[in-house]
DNA sequence: TTGTAATAGTTGTTTTTGTAACTAACAAGG
DNA sequence: CCTTGTTAGTTACAAAAACAACTATTACAA
């Protein structure tokens, strides 16, 4: 490692990069969890978490919830019914969707799970000023809200 | 979306999940451009980025400072060097490793990306109150520096 | 020396993800 | 009714990431 140069930018301080590592460091310990305890991947635990919250979805919701793509959704949700977490059931009267909901396994998992995150939630707050916590939170919920930007062109 | 429950757990307070949902909304536009600008990953725009700045270092220097898994970046640096972002040479008097530097080509994608990176740091920033953003980069520089839970077992 | 452990970096294989194309069901205008 | 368009969800294939095992070189102590 030689030579330093400058022109001022800070890579540290770039916010998409800083905000990668954070959150990095911050998922390990909690997936480690749901990893070693359920064998579930990212995009499992958040499904069953918007299924444990608010009870009965669609694919549809959960991914505009979560911003997931449905394809993750879809392999999600199978991998879950799969093991018991999930169950599914079609619309009557739309015949397209289908409405799932937690098992008594996916209850108690959720349950689980919660209880971990919140804890662990309490952990990584219990080092910041409470007022620096709630500036915190307020700033990431603008970013994570930004609109994507439109890839779309010409008028 | 039915019969919402409460126990007072809210995933969109959750930091891991909220850190998350920042940090890919964040990243998308910067992703667009060094992806369709010069074809790179992540990964290798990371490397870049480290060489641009920091001059001449080697891949567990890299690894180190960037937080990134060694095959990670002896991919990345094996498809930058193979477009000639940068060049390896051989320590002589450790003949295990490599020193890693960027050629002009490097050089001028990384001043364009930097002033890309720069721009679009501000349009984030800018939706801050300066305290607030200070803030929020403290925090997140905290989070980052977490130590990783040991997974080692027994005293 | 020499043999054991450590370090730098690479490669092979398996999981996950991303992307696009697909099926099935519905909607709505003609 | 038909055709055209839209929506829910799945599947196939390509790209990328994770993980483990590997080579080559150095360190260092018996």
């Amino acid at each position: 490692m030689t030579t330093p140069e400058n022109d001022t930018f800070d890579l540290q301080d770039f916010l998409p990069y800083l905000l990668n590592q954070a959150a990095e460091v911050s998922s390990l310990e909690f997936q480690q969890v749901y990893k070693d305890r359920y064998g579930m991947l990212r995009t499992e635990w958040r499904v069953l978490f918007h299924l444990g919250l608010y009870g009965s979805m669609t694919a549809v919701e959960i991914g505009t919830a979560a911003k997931m793509h449905k394809t993750k959704i879809s392999r999600a949700v199978h991998r879950l019914a799969e093991r018991r977490f999930l169950t599914r059931s079609r619309d009557e009267s739309d015949r397209r969707v289908e409405h799932l909901g937690l098992t008594a396994r996916g209850q108690a998992a959720y349950k689980d799970l919660r209880e971990v995150a919140r804890t662990y939630d309490e952990t990584l707050s219990g080092q910041f000023d409470p007022a620096d916590l709630e500036t915190l939170r307020k700033a990431l919920r603008l970013l994570a809200q930004m609109p994507p930007v439109d890839k779309a062109k010409g008028p």
